[in-house]
DNA sequence: CTGAAAGCGCTTACAG
DNA sequence: CTGAAAGCGCTTACAG
């Protein structure tokens, strides 16, 4: 705070040597005498010399900092989604010495953040089909890492899980309990995991050559979960597949107060394995996407694409895996 | 990405002035001509001009970003008081251009963010009695906020809730509800936490002139929660004041299983009002924190530390409130 | 392999 | 009120 920090200068100084040795010796330039090297290196640690970030991003034009672009809204924030990603993302960046910089998805900021270079690239989450962010930055031809496939097929970088191999984890696991008769609360239609979780579903069933399952729109809230439910508690259901974790303790309270045992009689799985699935009462199955390693490969891609911005596009599709508990 | 951003000098050629003007201009300082002024913002629209944060940082040593501090396990960033901090914080330094920074409670990377400029100062959250870091940064005379007043007394800037003021609250409403045989389940005793809000409920049941309340120690854990009511649940208590929210989800089964029910027998009341509140069965009564208000004001106590280092240290202590619900 | 020098894009005394 | 100039602390061609 008050004594002012070490300066490539002094350390020069020290060392005997010019602030360009000193300089490639901090950043590990291989051409540089083994001698001299070492000479440096003791000034570094006896001063306690760290750079200056903020010289440095001015000349390499690097940040040396990444975005991850909450919605708007702020909900996301409270979903433990967010804290899987951020903990997933952390361990990759930091050895790298590159910073996460939390920001809102606001349009304007995000675009001149980069721009001001004070983030390199953004990682998106929780983008919806109508938001225009990720086309802009990708016109912008800004660094930018979806953290689901889009709505729209379009030429970006992205890292999901298998959604539909998910919904038939949920099937196969329900037809190898027994049930024959099976249902599924989907999600909102017009989104890609709500499509595919569908589609999921609905060929694993053929596939075991069980009659169609019955299909209920949902929308990914508790609340949704619980209507749709209450459109299936009097049908001989042994079954139910809930695409999303909150939406299925929407429905288990309606089949319990339907007269519904779970797991007697209806099985049910989820998906996200999300804490409400822990909470609730009897504890879900469900199908886990493993958002840790997902966050840590979108961080990757990301510093990739920063340093690469040449390279081909390509994005990383992650294998879901099912979760027993009691409700099945 | 492929053309250069703007520059500061360009908008000056544009506007026919020295970069010194645009510079006053771009800051707000006041002294600079009307006209001048207004050609100068002119040459900034049209050109879409945005300062560079990096050669800014370089002069003025500022980061122009804080950093928000996570313990190491990383657990914590799955609570949902987390994201309810980040949300409190964003709206107040966006606004001031400043950047959030997530980092991890690494000793030596937080003073070394700070000494490389690359933060200006850190918030911490749930540090605990044995961390040396709060102390490090008080040293080095590094800005820092504490979300929660330290274990130890020392000069630091916190912010807090009256955590006796919620006990009381606690109290009084089982007390109004009709209990009169109370006992509670505390949090870890060596924490400011734990030993405040087991002395504001004590408190309070004496200025009711009930008996003493039951005490028995828990650890702020959901296992801890049902441990501890095991050796309550055979207790002939009517009332119990449960000093997280996650240990009372911990403690309801075991009550219900025992016999007890929730709030017919015995009424519970929890403290938090975290998610588990709301999604165990019955909900919760529990105290609640304003912790985007809290988290707000950490914010604008950490950019009036680094605006104002030589200010004397001040601190900000919120009131609770209880939100009533099924358990009570 | 090493150093002198230019330059990254700003801010801020200092004159006028 | 305005501008010329110095300087923030680095990196990186360019010579040698």
């Amino acid at each position: 705070m008050d004594r002012r920090p070490v300066t490539l200068e002094e350390v020069a100084r020290i060392a005997g040597v010019s602030r360009a040795t000193v300089s490639r010796v901090v950043n590990g330039v291989a051409t540089v005498d083994r001698e001299l090297r070492q000479v440096v290196e003791k000034a570094i640690s006896t001063t306690g010399y760290t750079p200056n970030r903020a010289a440095r991003s001015l000349v390499t034009r690097r940040a040396g900092a990444i975005g991850l672009v909450l919605p708007e809204e702020g909900r996301t924030v409270h979903d433990p989604y967010f804290g899987r990603v951020v903990s997933g993302v952390l361990p990759v960046i930091r050895p790298l010495g590159v910073q996460l910089v939390l920001t809102t998805g606001d349009h304007r900021e995000v675009v001149d953040d980069i721009r001001q270079h004070r983030l390199d690239g953004v990682i998106l989450i929780h983008t919806h089909g109508a938001d225009p962010l990720p086309r802009q930055l990708i016109e912008a031809n800004l660094p930018v890492v979806l953290a689901a496939r889009p709505v729209r097929p379009m030429s970006i970088t992205y890292v999901d899980v298998d959604q539909a191999a998910g919904a038939a984890l949920a099937a196969d696991h329900l037809v190898a309990s027994g049930c024959r008769r099976l249902a599924t609360i989907t999600g909102p239609l017009e989104t890609p995991a709500g499509q595919d979780r569908l589609r999921g579903f609905r060929d694993a069933v053929a596939r075991h050559g069980l009659p169609e399952a019955v299909v209920v729109e949902g929308d990914f809230s508790r609340e949704g979960g619980a209507a749709a439910a209450r459109r299936l508690v009097d049908l001989d259901v042994d079954g139910l597949f809930v695409a999303s974790d909150l939406m299925a303790t929407g429905a288990l309270p309606v089949l319990r107060n339907g007269g519904r045992r779970v797991p007697e009689d209806v099985k049910v799985v989820g998906f996200d394995d999300s804490s409400p699935a822990v909470e609730c009462d009897p504890p879900l199955t469900t199908v886990r996407q493993p958002v840790e390693d997902m966050a840590a490969e979108m961080a990757r891609l990301l510093v990739e694409r920063v340093e690469r911005p040449d390279r081909p596009v390509s994005s990383v599709v992650f294998a879901p895996t099912l979760v027993v508990r009691r409700s099945s």
